[in-house]
DNA sequence: CCACATTTGTTCGTATGTATA
DNA sequence: TTATACATACGAACAAATGTG
């Protein structure tokens, strides 16, 4: 009794100690974007490991989006600027194996894109503001295909304002996730036409907003446009669910 | 001119393809959680592939949080129920990769607290606002190490009563980061007695008001509490940008 | 344009430690 | 405890792809 207090080993697998040690690389700026990895034999070395090993650590970093390799590529993997397709994946996942309601994606984006215009109504330019009136003249102008990718270039548009990093990755992951889930659903809504002018003139709205500065207002105006672009599309009980954040 | 418009082919891997089905049929619910897949020996059969391939596929599947494989087990790889660790992970690299300002994430965690709050007051319980209370209770007898996980447990429960999972991850994980950005810093606040006693009173009222149903009061003492918490820890540039969720 | 060397993708065989019956 | 089947890990080999001279 009373002796040394041993914790538990626990076992980790030699691709884990590989991938651990490449993250750490990458994500301490140790290795940036558009260097090399060694090459699979060359690591095996440095590592101690087999080929095999090596080759399951680079898929799960692969997998991770950390990295990327090609055939016959001399000059082994490559690092890859960060991009969000991973979280995307997760996300996706999530949803699918529907531990996730659309509702649940709706009012998270609602949550993401008020956040979004909040933050720019106080960091907007001039610039910004252009941008987002050229989406919406886009939106005017569209066929059914052009509308949505206008609609995204103004979210974008009104995300990169907001000068926050992790809300527009966010907002955009959220809305192409949505947009997978609906797609199919919003092309068959009877009136199209009347719900892409209303959303017209709610961006319209909320580029007033930005302009003259009043966050709060751009921030209920774009959780309205939400709600009425989606709402229809979903059961009453997630309707009420969305609607507490209308207040 | 005008002849059958030719897609470029994609090559892709083998293990990608054993990836997609076995993603498939877990996506689709054919495979549900608990459920076993063929040893490695089997599935290099029906997929036709090496073990090498079968055992890079397993590497992705189980990088994305599908399944899980332990030496000797003689059922195969386990399909798991999903768990966020996978978004946690994307979630974390992003932080660190594209080198987030503490300011960004802080915002970040404004924001999704905030709208945690907002939700909660719709559909808390008894139960929930009973959790709160306890967790506050421990958060007034603690001293510095248990104040902190107090603290999760509080914010824990308003997630879990707010009853958005996405939103439920998201607090955690931001929260998780932010904690591990700063703690040191914090541990040398001077006067740490008064921080955490106005933090208490705060989240008392926090309380009040989701019992109450006062989402939108809760959310401004949400988001006020926070910028009081970190605040003195940040560059005036980014606690002005703070200020714009305070309105 | 054509080899050439190198690298990745994939396969196969083998040895070892481990979990279950 | 023994036996069996399994995952882990190693190593050699060949094909396909890529960059270079």
């Amino acid at each position: 009794m009373g002796g040394p207090r041993f914790e538990p080993v626990r076992t980790v697998r030699a691709y884990e100690r590989v991938v651990e040690q490449i993250e750490e690389a990458v994500e301490s700026g140790a290795l940036t974007p558009g260097e090399r990895l060694p090459s699979e034999r060359e690591l095996m070395v440095q590592f101690s490991v087999s080929r095999s090993t090596v080759r399951e650590a680079l898929r799960v970093l692969q997998a991770r989006g950390l990295v990327r390799s090609r055939p016959g590529d001399p000059n082994g993997a490559e690092v890859l600027p960060f991009s969000p397709v991973a979280l995307k994946k997760s996300m996706t996942t999530l949803a699918r194996v529907s531990e996730l309601s659309l509702g649940e994606l709706v009012q998270f984006r609602m949550v993401m894109d008020a956040a979004a215009v909040l933050l720019a109504a106080h960091r907007r330019t001039e610039e910004h503001l252009a941008e987002m009136a050229a989406a919406v003249e886009a939106m005017k102008a569209a066929d059914g295909a052009g509308f949505g990718a206008a609609d995204v270039a103004f979210h974008d548009a009104v995300a990169r304002a907001g000068g926050n990093k992790l809300v527009e990755v966010c907002t955009d992951v959220v809305r192409a996730v949505v947009v997978g889930l609906i797609e199919d659903k919003l092309a068959q809504t009877p009136d199209q036409e009347a719900l892409m002018r209303r959303s017209v003139a709610h961006h319209e709205d909320v580029i007033a907003a930005l302009r003259a500065g009043d966050g709060p207002l751009a921030a209920r105006l774009t959780r309205q446009s939400m709600y009425d672009y989606y709402a229809g599309h979903l059961p009453a009980e997630e309707r009420a669910a969305l609607r507490a954040l209308l207040e």
